[in-house]
RNA sequence: GGCCUCAUCGUCUAACGGUCAGGACACCGGGUUUUCAUCCCGGCAAUCGGAGUUCGAUUCUCCGUGAGGUCACCA
């Protein structure tokens, strides 16, 4: 059998953003899920759009992702190039195949004058197709004129996508179209045909703004007489408000702003793998080799799907809490506050232990850490507005806090003590762990929100402890 | 506008023509010795509309409606 090969073939206009990196993910699966190759190819025919860099910012998300492809630039590979300007002597090769046939012809038509034809047909509320002007005694085409295909023949067509089902299009969808620009470049819809075929691909998997072009492209395979590859279409990912496609003009972010975000590649591949597509069951965590083991064309969604943010944050969420502390330290160290710089890594694992579980991003690290690392001011609207404390007098409250001090003073710091402590201290002021442990909760971290109290001090140490509890007393 | 396609909770989705239309996210409520979070329990919430086929339609057909895609010397 042959061996299956897809490929992703972004033009280098930019970055990745959700959407392009959702339509290499299919082809990937699809290859990976069969063991076969996926290959890398870069469409930059159209120089005018072409963006410096691009091509590394591309690989480099691709990489992030884990997507790694067999065949590509640099990489190399049996059917190189793999950037489609190195290619343009084969692009040759088969449109002379083509005007031997007499199924090509140079277009005789200024840009301006087609442009007239199209306003023509659109001011008589008639579609434009130009067939209807094709020349009848074009000239021989000398590479200065854009080459046109000529279809063969002008008839319906009927095929099967592997995610569309069986598709159908009129003969309205059949025109000429340009095969070769004026500059010699080859377009999108000769190109990536020749490509496919010089390539291997044996399934084309792509967006399903391809689709209105299918039959062209069918007709093209006929006339350049190779085979049609499996092809499936897949729907787009729309922008969470409206429902657009997501595109960078409605700002989508690049996966790689999610990365600086510190959003973890598995789940980033999970969500998008899900966004469109399951394997059947109430499943909802998939780890990559499981997508890889169960990722089928047929289960992917007809409609496209809205992306929901707070389903990658909590899915984001679930990742982070799976990950070791150790893991977790690895990947957390772009994400520290500056006031961790000289903290011990022991110290910053500790922090991260209490704080895992309740991060659904890296990047909220410092926010969710300050406290462990430098000593906030005294705020004392913590106390006053905290609605079981706000019931004491600020004399009262110093009494225990004094009580609290005592207590933790004497404790030799670990957590099991810390704990037994608190506990006594409860008994000791009869006092409700919502009064008592606010309150120190707030005299030793002064923020709003913190991990549990003995762990905290814990980790906090003695010294700090004390120093903060002093500050708040004197505050009282 | 022509052509093509799609249509289940707010969102992502499940359901050989026969289910109390299931799950997840979000949201709301409760519980786990303070807060935030985790975790557990509970709740809210959907088959776009109309015909037809059928004993029976989320599921099949048609017509509407809505949405998306596409009509480049861009990919």
């Amino acid at each position: 059998m042959k061996p299956i090969r897809t490929r992703f073939a972004p033009s280098p206009t930019g970055f990745l953003h959700v959407g392009n990196v959702r339509a290499a993910l299919f082809p990937w699966l699809v290859a990976r899920h069969n063991n076969g190759a996926f290959v890398l190819r870069i469409e930059d025919t159209d120089r005018a759009r072409e963006v410096e860099g691009a091509i590394d910012v591309m690989k480099e998300t691709l990489n992030w992702m884990g997507m790694t492809w067999d065949e590509g630039p640099d990489v190399g590979g049996p059917y190189g190039p793999y950037l489609q300007t190195e290619r343009t002597e084969i692009y040759k090769k088969w449109a002379q195949k083509l005007i031997s046939k007499g199924l090509a012809y140079a277009d005789p038509y200024t840009p301006e004058e087609v442009q007239a034809f199209r306003d023509q047909a659109k001011a008589e509320k008639r579609a434009f197709l130009y067939r209807d002007h094709r020349p009848t005694n074009p000239p021989a085409w000398d590479g200065s004129q854009p080459l046109r295909f000529k279809i063969p023949e002008i008839k319906a067509y009927h095929w099967h996508d592997e995610i569309m089902g069986d598709l159908s299009a009129g003969p309205e969808a059949l025109d000429d179209f340009i095969i070769i620009k004026s500059d010699g470049l080859p377009t999108y819809n000769f190109a990536h045909v020749v490509d496919d075929y010089e390539m291997g691909i044996t399934h084309v998997i792509r967006g399903l703004e391809y689709i209105a072009s299918q039959p062209k492209y069918l007709a093209l395979y006929e006339a350049l007489e190779i085979p049609v590859p499996v092809l499936a279409h897949a729907p787009h990912i729309m922008a969470e408000d409206g429902k657009k496609k997501l595109g960078k003009r409605d700002g989508a972010k690049s996966i790689l702003d999610y990365k600086a975000q510190g959003f973890l590649p598995e789940a980033m591949l999970n969500f998008l793998a899900s966004l469109g597509w399951n394997d059947g069951t109430e499943q909802e965590i998939f780890s990559r080799q499981e997508l890889i083991d169960k990722f089928s064309l047929d289960r992917v969604q007809r409609s496209g799907a809205r992306f929901d943010e707070q389903r990658l944050l909590w899915m984001n969420g679930h990742y982070i809490r799976e990950l070791s502390v150790d893991e977790l330290f690895e990947r957390s160290r772009d994400f520290w506050p500056e006031a961790a710089a000289s903290a011990s890594d022991e110290f910053k694992k500790q922090v991260l232990g209490l704080i895992q579980e309740r991060l659904k991003f890296l990047a909220e690290i410092p926010e969710l850490t300050a406290f462990f690392f430098s000593d906030l001011p005294v705020n004392m609207e913590l106390i006053n507005g905290n609605k079981q404390l706000k019931k004491f007098e600020h004399i009262e409250l110093k009494t225990l806090l004094e009580q609290a001090k005592e207590q933790i003073t004497a404790s030799d710091f670990t957590a099991t003590d810390l704990t037994e402590r608190l506990n006594q201290l409860l008994e000791t002021t009869s006092q409700k762990p919502g009064v008592l442990f606010s309150l120190i909760r707030i005299a030793t971290t002064q923020a709003p929100a913190s991990p549990g109290l003995a762990d905290t001090l814990a980790v906090l140490g003695r010294e700090t402890a004390l120093r903060r509890i002093d500050a708040t007393l004197a505050a009282l």
